[in-house]
DNA sequence: ATCATTTTGAGACAGCTTATCAATTTCAAC
DNA sequence: GTTGAAATTGATAAGCTGTCTCAAAATGAT
């Protein structure tokens, strides 16, 4: 099928199926290579997104799907708002937000150093850290008159 | 009513309420006294904590009025699991979670050196920050295996 | 090809949160 | 202290996400 793109991933999943007495289908081969190619995405999303190929994919399925790959550990939930977030675990550069609690601006930065203190916070309190999230409020030059 | 406790939460409701032309209800005091003896809480946890005293309370009605503490800036609500946590900002400063993908356990943690290179991202943004939001997401010693 | 096992799709269902609306409360103006 | 427009409340209905159910289909070892 598609290319030699996510050959590691495909990987990854097989040898959990095969371990855990799973079957690989073609519904998971599509969602893996779908989910993939986002750095995150909600079931809902994907469902919309893959209907347009994939009419008769069900939204249970996809909820199924990604909950494996969490437990695969190739995906991972967030649950933001009223959502969850399916994050791509292997997308890296992850990015922080400044918002603006005035007008709603977003700026996204990355910080290295505020990573790194975070993984030291992380390993005092026997945690490996999978992911974060990192947003600043408040109010930009604009709206601070 | 209840002791000289809260009072800056108190007067900071105030003003949030007369500038947007709230009214100042006896509902709105309660809740407030008994959110800010929690360091973070559930609507559903606060309204079998309140019947007790008020059977009449209304889960709506506390569903409302911690998303009015939110828009007040007295509260934040952190999304996990199914449930919305409402975190009591004014408690301590301001604590950051640790939070396990695995079994839910959070661990809260101050980081100085974090609250000041966030600081310095947003002085470079022309930002001035109100409040942050920061969780790690991963394993706890358990979890891991 | 066979067949036990797993997966799928569609919809029913469940948990958490918000919307609805008549009755009540607030509060500013008398 | 009354009055009355506007906001709030409580009870419940409705909405949204996500999971469960189950008959039909697909998988994969034999």
């Amino acid at each position: 099928m598609a290319s030699g793109k996510h050959v590691k991933e495909m990987e990854t999943l097989k040898e959990h199926l095969a371990k855990h007495q799973l079957k690989f289908t073609r519904q998971r081969e599509l969602i893996l290579g779908a989910f993939l190619r986002q750095e995150h995405i909600t079931a809902e999303a994907m469902y919309h997104q893959l209907a347009k190929t994939d009419p008769h994919l069900g939204l249970a399925t996809i909820y199924r799907t990604l909950n494996l790959f969490c437990d695969a550990g190739l995906a991972q939930a967030r649950h933001f708002g009223s959502q969850t977030q399916y994050d791509n675990i292997s997308h890296k550069g992850h990015h922080d937000h400044l918002i603006c609690t005035g007008c709603g601006k977003i700026v996204e930065f990355e910080n290295c150093d505020i990573e790194r203190l975070q993984e030291e916070v992380a390993v005092r309190n026997g945690f490996t850290i999978q992911t974060h999230r990192l947003e600043l409020y408040g109010l930009c030059s604009r709206c601070r008159h």
